[in-house]
DNA sequence: CTCAATTTGTTCGTATGTATG
DNA sequence: ACATACATACGAACAAATTGA
């Protein structure tokens, strides 16, 4: 008994009403992601576990069946159970940090219009943000990666603008088509991104579960004279959102 | 053989094992919290709800009578159910796009340390970012804001310069002892922002549900040799986490 | 080679929580 | 409120494979 601190999953603690089995199956999959157990390692033994987590050895099986599912760990009656798979993450969607990689990436992307339910309403615009145009027209996509959905879009466009080329906001990325116009002085481009949890709908488009994380990135264009032209709110599922900051490079490339 | 068909709420089964009770109730909160739902605004009906969410009648009310307990709502029989209290939206941590402006918040933080039961390992580092150091200190932390907590952080610092002021790398946040010290010079600094879940054991640092949105910054900073002397990995609710980028700005200021 | 210790695999009975109709 | 079903969790006993002395 190693002395290890035991910190049993408490009963009537809130957070416990996730089954005992998969709580003990997530520290062990942080286990392996951080390289506390390396790929080939022996594992605890089960009967470490369950004093470590308070739980019946049973208990602790299930969990580890659990990840034996997902092809993390093998187990061998009589020698112990081993890391099979290192966690290695998918394919991310790389967030851009300037317009050039923002606008570069979704140029070809596929977008599937979806049917516009609520009457388009104005989009909400601070007042620090720009001046809002007389009127927008409003989209709203998924769009997909092959038959993946990947993003849902929720966008409003200068109503003058979209009205110069509406087959093709309604075909590409209203970002891509903005980008593409001629005599359309882009001032200021700005994107924020938060996080958030996938309502039902979202859920639905995103071929996620409800809850499941998001990201929200929410895209502003204005034009020379301050007047907001694009305001875009686009979701993601967390689990492929990525972004990288580069804070200080000082070597020589 | 009755449990075929029950995907309306689960469908992923990753983080749908959560009683479905439960997964309503953080989808009713979650309304109230952004205001779907004001103070004194009648939500929906049990029915639209059943229909919505595709559980039983029973369920739903377990939902509501949770939310009930923590004053949030109020059934009246024959009314309907009504909001009574407001959920304050939390201040958002603004994450930081360049170096300045993140060591300058955190320059005062209050870091609470926590024990180090696994043995410190080395970092995870991937062959692109630099060369790992000979050895490395290994430090976890709460920081908290007044008294809550805000972040998780697990730290990497390279042995040699740990060893240069352990005391003040145990009671302040590592970066800002990092960018302080003298003779230490930084060739790189490099943040990668994803979006997680919260697992059991951050779920109970952080004080949230298991399974709420998390943000996982990872920060590495090399010297000039491309030596990383600091990993740091940081899990930050993903409710408070907000992140500004500014991709175009051609206006005169 | 045998034996004992270690470790995973299996089964039983029981109790409680969740969810339906 | 009730009857039903299924999932979760416990403890304990026993079986089977592996290892090393």
């Amino acid at each position: 008994m190693a002395s290890g601190a035991r910190k049993a999953i408490s009963r009537h603690d809130a957070s416990s009403r996730l089954p005992r089995y998969l709580q003990v199956a997530s520290v062990l999959r942080r286990r392996i992601r951080d390289g506390f157990w390396a790929v080939g390692d022996k594992i605890a033994t089960l009967e470490q576990l369950e004093r470590e987590f308070g739980v019946a050895r049973v208990t602790v099986r299930q969990s580890i069946e659990l990840l034996q599912g997902e092809g993390l760990l093998r187990s061998h009656q009589g020698r112990g159970t081993f890391v099979t798979k290192a966690l290695e993450n998918k394919r991310w969607i790389h967030l851009a940090t300037d317009w050039e990689s923002l606008v570069e990436p979704i140029r070809d992307n596929v977008v599937e219009l979806l049917p516009t339910l609520d009457a388009p309403r104005a989009p909400m615009i601070g007042d620090d943000e720009g001046r809002p145009a007389p009127s927008y027209a409003y989209l709203r996509s998924v769009q997909k990666r092959g038959s993946e959905p990947y993003a849902l879009a929720r966008v409003h466009v200068a109503r003058e603008i979209f009205a110069r080329a509406p087959k093709r906001f309604a075909a590409r990325p209203a970002l891509a088509v903005l980008a593409e116009m001629k005599g359309i002085p882009i001032a200021q481009a700005h994107q924020t991104l938060s996080i958030s949890a996938a309502d039902v709908e979202t859920a639905r488009h995103l071929e996620i579960a409800i809850s499941a994380p998001t990201a929200e990135a929410r895209c502003i264009v204005t034009d020379e004279n301050d007047v907001v032209i694009y305001v875009g709110e686009v979701t993601y599922p967390g689990d492929v959102v990525r972004l990288n900051i580069e804070l200080i490079d000082r070597r020589r490339r």
